[in-house]
DNA sequence: CCATGCGCTGAC
DNA sequence: GTCAGCGCATGG
């Protein structure tokens, strides 16, 4: 497996650290690996993963660190004293507290806090004390604030010395406010430089007409960033420098001033206020309301309201800690915050984990999991996946998975036995299955012994019409039969089966691909039943035939697209290779060639439906700059604008307002909750009784764009 | 929670 | 070339 190791404020890519791993391998194993490639001792390097500090004697695997993720080092500073003075940023200390009075600030003063990150955030001063500690501040250097972070969400606490405390930023530059050598507050992404981040202070260098580049001051030491290009100009706000109690002037626009963005607290939802969240919500209502009655659990970090627990609890209990109902199970178990990694239970009971396992599973990509998930559409969608073109190639399974195009990245059929199959994988697995191209018998799932954690072995039983192999015979357009199958008179009615050709197909297969998978299009059931296999067991047989308005990949005008390789794999394969050339020079396979992406040229409809949707003139412009980035590039970016902001997909007989937000139709018409209708987004008055009028050109550029767009949904 | 599974690769 | 046997995703 191969991970990434980020200097702290370098710039995604550009530095990178790759390095091959177990994911097995001990923490220390990986600070070997940093010290070899950047000389950098291993006590001196900070690690950090989602938010955890990675400590010795503990392997990748128990933090979850997953295959392409990245580790976030920051490098440890010689002198002793600073770190003291970050424990004291940090953490509250247990000595007495003396309640303390400031020449600058008051209890309940709206401030701006800075963490050790060195991200500003808004908060309020709880409490100003003294515990004899120097802070080691230039002014005030005894004191210590407690202050209480603004936010929508979760706040944190935090105590903090007078350097990192100010006035709350309010005023917001104009761009031709704004000269070089200025210091102001922006919004940056330290990780994703365009996106949307937290906030640093930065100093500008230059100006431009449409941005700003100078340096951007992070992390406890304000270590600064060059070359930093801000992408929020429209978000610059003015430093507040700290002003004597006496001499202070109330500041009127700090009344009813909202909240500066950061990035989404959840992805998911994106902190649409009112919409129920599985991900961010309550784990038993969804619901985000009432934040401060609900527990967060110690464990998973997950939310429930003290009111929906099971029995319900009336106030928010005492003690500190508190575990919810699936964590709490292990109790024995659990290890206090800030302590050493708690072992989950179920990675105890693995297999790997008992020894005399001689090999490890970690390194190579059979065991890594999914590091994306297709949204575009539902896990149950039929029909093509908007998007992904016929002849589209895989290196893995778990990219077909991650494509949405085949979920499962084990089992050749995906379905559920209470709808339909959604898509297939010819892969040769069984024996006797024909390929004939255009049409092909399959053969259905199960009738073999699994027992030694297998996942293939040969029939040893008969199979049966359940699970997935019933799911199949549900798209065949006729009754369903369990004893004798069925056959459809009308073919084509049947439900759409995505179908995937995998390389290990071409044994008995003219059809299969060479290499990897390719996704053939939609095909149909004709005709199934029960059969004996050359097993001389019982095999449930499925006839399927292609129905698909896209040449297949082997007919005339049908297309193979460029090997698609997992993010980061080929430069993970290409260092393997020069390492093999240094220690061993008889050997010097070559990297595969990456692929070149090419600029996307509009079709001529699609040209002028875009040019005939003048609604949306300024959003089509910036979906246009992708173009050259590729296609793919291209229908993310439009997949990102065209985003319902109501159910999260793309919009679906969208209507364009006045305020320039395109929203599905049946998502307005719900969201109106009174006579006076207003937008969803921005809440701009539409005006008494809007009329919905659906925007066809959208409409149609967004079907030419997406195959099966107009399926994709209800 | 448990059962299922047309992948994947190191070891032999 | 063959094959044991792992974590993972998914559904029930």
């Amino acid at each position: 497996m191969y991970i990434k190791v980020r200097k702290l404020g370098a710039k995604p890519g550009d530095d990178d650290l790759l390095v091959n791993l177990s994911k097995k391998a001990k923490i220390q194993e990986l600070r070997k690996m940093i010290q070899d490639e950047w000389s950098i001792e291993p006590e001196k390097q900070r690690l950090y993963y989602k938010g955890k500090q990675l400590i010795d004697d503990h392997e990748l695997f128990e933090y979850g660190v997953q295959l392409n993720d990245v580790i976030q080092m920051l490098i440890k500073a010689e002198d002793k004293k600073e770190e003291v003075k970050e424990e004291l940023i940090k953490n509250s200390t247990v000595r007495e507290e003396v309640v303390a009075q400031s020449k600058y600030y008051k209890v309940g003063d709206k401030i701006d806090m800075r963490d050790t990150n060195g991200c500003w955030f808004e908060a309020k001063v709880e409490k100003i004390y003294s515990n004899g500690d120097d802070t080691g501040a230039k002014e005030e250097p005894e004191l210590f604030f407690k202050c209480l972070q603004e936010t929508n969400f979760l706040p944190v606490r935090l105590e903090v010395s007078f350097d990192n405390l100010r006035p709350r930023s309010y005023k917001m530059y104009k761009m031709s406010e704004l000269s070089p050598g200025m210091t102001v507050l922006v919004n940056y992404n330290i990780d994703e430089s365009k996106e949307r981040g937290y906030w640093y202070d930065f100093k500008i260098a230059y100006k431009f007409v449409k941005s700003i580049k100078g340096t951007l001051f992070f992390g406890r030491d304000r270590n600064p960033l060059e070359n930093v290009t801000v992408k929020f100009v429209d978000e610059v706000l003015k430093i507040e420098k700290p002003v004597l109690l006496d001499e202070r002037v109330d500041v009127k626009e700090l009344d009813g001033l909202e909240l500066r963005k950061v990035p989404y607290y959840c992805k998911k939802c994106k902190d649409v206020p009112d919409k129920k969240c599985r991900e961010c919500g309550c784990r038993v209502c969804f619901g985000k309301n009432n934040v401060e009655n609900m527990l967060l659990c110690d464990e998973c970090d997950d939310g429930y309201h003290i009111g929906c627990l099971n029995p319900p609890l009336t106030e928010i209990p005492e003690e500190e800690e508190w575990y919810c109902p699936s964590c709490k199970t292990d109790e024995n178990e659990i290890v206090k915050a800030g302590d050493k990694l708690k072992f989950s239970n179920k990675k105890s009971k693995m297999p790997s984990a008992k020894d005399g396992t001689a090999r490890d599973w970690g390194k190579g990509m059979a065991c890594v999991g999914k590091t994306k998930e297709c949204t575009i559409v539902s896990k149950d969608h039929l029909g093509p996946i908007p998007g992904v073109e016929v002849g589209t190639c895989w290196k893995y399974r778990l990219q077909v998975a991650e494509a949405g195009i085949h979920r499962p990245i084990v089992a050749g059929i995906h379905g559920r036995s209470c709808s339909f199959a959604y898509s297939l994988v010819l892969s040769g697995g069984y024996e006797d299955d024909v390929d004939n191209g255009n049409e092909f018998l399959y053969t259905g799932s199960g009738g073999r012994d699994l027992s030694g954690n297998k996942r293939v072995s040969e029939q040893s039983c008969d199979q049966t019409l359940t699970k997935l192999n019933k799911a199949l015979a549900m798209n065949c357009n006729a009754k369903f039969n369990a004893k004798d199958g069925a056959e459809a008179k009308d073919w084509k009615g049947g439900k759409p089966v995505r179908v995937v050709r995998n390389y290990k197909g071409a044994k008995h297969s003219k059809y299969a691909p060479t290499d990897g998978n390719r996704y053939d299009g939609i095909y149909k059931v004709i005709k199934y039943y029960p059969e004996k296999g050359k097993s001389g067991f019982i095999v449930w047989r499925y006839k399927l035939r292609r129905d698909d308005p896209t040449p297949a990949p082997w007919e005339e005008g049908g297309q193979q697209f460029d090997m698609i390789y997992p993010d980061g794999y080929l430069e993970a394969q290409e260092k393997k290779g020069t390492k093999r050339v240094l220690t061993d020079a008889s050997n010097s396979s070559p990297a595969p060639k990456r692929t070149k992406t090419e600029v996307y040229k509009l079709p001529a409809d699609v040209k002028s439906l875009i040019d005939e949707d003048t609604g949306n003139a300024k959003s089509w412009k910036e979906c246009k700059e992708c173009l050259r980035d590729g296609k793919v590039k291209f229908l993310e970016k439009v997949e990102e604008i065209f985003m319902c902001i109501c159910c999260q997909e793309v919009v679906h007989l969208p209507v364009t307002t006045q305020c320039s937000h395109n929203i599905c139709r049946s998502c307005l018409r719900r969201s109106f909750a009174s006579d006076i209708h207003t937008c969803p987004y921005c809440r701009f008055e539409l005006g008494r009784g809007y009329e919905m009028k659906i925007n066809e050109a959208l409409t149609k550029t967004l079907q030419k764009l997406f195959p099966g767009y107009e399926t994709s949904r209800d």
